[in-house]
DNA sequence: GCCGTTTTCGGCCCGACTGTTTTCAGTCG
């Protein structure tokens, strides 16, 4: 039995939470945070690396012992220090730490004095007015976390939005913040910022010449559930459908350094205040000082410049290499919209999609671009009213008379084909070689084995119609993990071929992510961003997919939609 | 615990707000 790696980053977070409230020195509750995170964010498991004898100590943030422990853990499923710790203090930490009043020390002072080790328990003693009697605790903490506690309770928890959904909810309220007079400028920093697939809280900048009212209007906004702090220069509220927003007042001179602050990745942070203090400087929120001398802060640019750093964009800030690259010049020149000259992947009523082919070939039109696939789905997804070679067959001559009457847009032939179990394709060779490109897609039988999903992908690229995987992993962000694949067999046997992955760009997709795409990218597979439209409205999903494609770093080359059909039609294999 | 143009010790990012305090600890980002 595999142990996979958010197992492995769990437990070590699960660890460095027992040590924490154990004591230990901070220093060693961050190393183990800092490589449960590294661990999170790999694309290989680590299971594999261990299996093949390469020495995990090479990645970052894992140490000689670090690596031993990962080790043993794979191979026996057991972290010894950890059912240690745990036996010492038998904490439900995960459970608690959902409580925003409680940290560590907090957990401490609970479990000692009260013998508290989950939330039922600590509702009881809350209840019975004892939290309040500790020494750092109070009536209103004692209030405070009671409201949370039924709040988790009924299920109001505040998870994770997916960006796209943030974006609904952010952009009114930063155009009302703007349209306060003295509002000299409104942005938001954070993970939104750096187009994270999902955005957990808002990072609200503001130069104002009023902090105070300022401060005020933004508390008082109509869609403010719950004021959390309310001060000179910050302020954080939740909003009613859950999403926690903070805002700075800064003064415009300091711009630049508090937007590179507020905007991280906190790993992105770290890495640069490194360079900074090798150089004996210093950055905060405000600036770049040299001793007690500001050096600059204005814009993030100088910031950068100052430590001998060119500008890296906000979707690389994740210390991933980005800052490294910044040093060598070497970043790379991120693909961005106006770039897109094609959309892959689309539906019309002939499947599951909306509208007619002619109707989407129009908003296609619209977009500006100069050609678009049509790709209904293959006849497996009977739900989907799928297409069978007959009906294929039609859609292609509609196809042809339609593209007779267009100007300026080449309408592709193409399909949704399914993957079967066994690896064949859902059409026939004979209709596929009628098409200008094939998308190929897997949509049911998603519960194989990791080796069995993956031999099924194998077999399939066999084809000379494997054009463009869609949706490589399945995953819908936040409800389903994807299939078990091996994307790095995958990747190579892709790049071996000359075929296609896409990034699916529909915001609960994103598929691949940026650390698989950009795995891809490392191995010379080239992307193809779709919004797999169903309706008109779908077209605009582009975006997100650029988002997506900035975050694994690529640049114009590594997306097929950059190139005119006629360099594009050179590049499909088969 | 990790890490190293200062390698086997001695650093490790830093400031704002809240609550319970009479000068600060805890938490967060």
């Amino acid at each position: 039995m595999a142990v996979h790696n958010h197992e492995i980053a769990k437990a070590l977070k699960k660890l460095s939470d027992l040590l924490e409230i154990d004591g230990a020195s901070s220093f060693r509750v961050r190393a183990y945070r800092n490589a449960a995170q590294t661990i999170n964010e790999m694309s290989q498991e680590l299971a594999d690396l261990a299996e093949d004898g390469q020495d995990l100590s090479k990645l970052p943030d894992i140490g000689k012992n670090m690596a031993d422990k990962i080790k043993n853990f794979v191979q026996t499923g057991k972290l010894p220090q950890l059912e240690e710790m745990q036996q010492k203090i038998p904490v439900d930490t995960e459970e608690l730490l959902q409580i925003s009043q409680l940290g560590a020390k907090g957990i401490k002072a609970l479990y000692e004095n009260l013998g508290i080790t989950n939330m039922d328990q600590l509702k009881k003693a809350a209840e019975a007015g004892k939290v309040e009697a500790l020494k750092g605790f109070g009536k209103k903490t004692q209030q405070k976390m009671l409201d949370e506690i039924n709040k988790i309770s009924r299920g109001e928890t505040k998870g994770r939005f997916k960006w796209a959904i943030a974006e609904q909810i952010i952009e009114p309220y930063i155009s009302y913040l703007k349209n306060i007079e003295g509002v000299v400028s409104v942005d938001a920093a954070g993970s939104y910022r750096r187009k994270k697939e999902t955005v957990g809280d808002m990072d609200l900048l503001v130069v104002a010449d009023n902090p105070t009212e300022v401060m005020n209007r933004f508390v008082s906004y109509e869609d403010v559930e719950e004021v959390i702090a309310h001060g000179e220069t910050k302020s954080s509220v939740n909003l009613r459908l859950g999403l926690q927003v903070d805002l700075r007042v800064i003064p415009q001179t300091s711009f630049g350094a508090a937007m590179l602050y507020f905007t991280g990745s906190k790993a992105h942070n770290v890495a640069i205040r490194r360079i900074a203090q090798d150089q004996e400087y210093k950055i905060n929120e405000y600036g770049i000082y040299h001793g007690e001398s500001w050096k600059a802060g204005k814009t993030e640019e100088e910031m950068y410049n100052q430590i001998g750093l060119s500008y890296i964009e906000p979707e690389l800030r994740e210390n991933r290499g980005e800052v490294e690259a910044a040093q060598n010049n070497t970043l790379p020149a991120l693909v961005t919209i106006q770039d897109i000259k094609g959309d892959f992947q689309s539906h019309t009523k002939e499947s599951d999609g909306k509208f007619t082919l002619e109707e989407m070939a129009e908003g296609a039109r619209k977009m500006g671009y100069q050609y678009f696939s049509i790709t209904d789905h293959s006849k497996r997804v009977t739900m989907a009213n799928g297409l069978d070679e007959k009906r294929l067959a039609r859609h292609i001559e509609a196809v042809d008379r339609l593209n007779e009457s267009l100007q300026n847009i080449k309408i592709l032939k193409s399909v949704e084909v399914d993957i079967l179990e066994d690896g064949r394709l859902d059409l026939s060779d004979d209709i596929l070689k009628e098409l200008d490109i094939v998308v190929v897609a897997i949509h049911y039988n998603m519960n194989l084995s990791r080796e069995k999903q993956t031999n099924r992908v194998l077999k399939a690229m066999e084809s000379p119609y494997f054009h463009i995987m869609a949706h490589p992993t399945g995953r819908m962000i936040g409800k389903r993990e994807g299939y078990e694949l091996d994307m790095e067999k995958i990747l190579d046997a892709a790049s071996e071929k000359g075929c296609f992955m896409e990034i699916n760009a529909a915001p609960d997709r994103l598929d691949l992510s940026d650390i698989y795409a950009r795995m891809a990218k490392d191995k010379g597979v080239k992307m193809a961003l779709s919004t797999d439209a169903h309706n008109l409205d779908n077209l605009g999903y582009m975006r997100f997919g650029i988002n997506q494609a900035r975050r694994a770093w690529l640049e114009p080359k590594d997306v097929i939609n950059t190139y005119s059909w006629e360099e594009l039609k050179q590049m499909i294999p088969g």
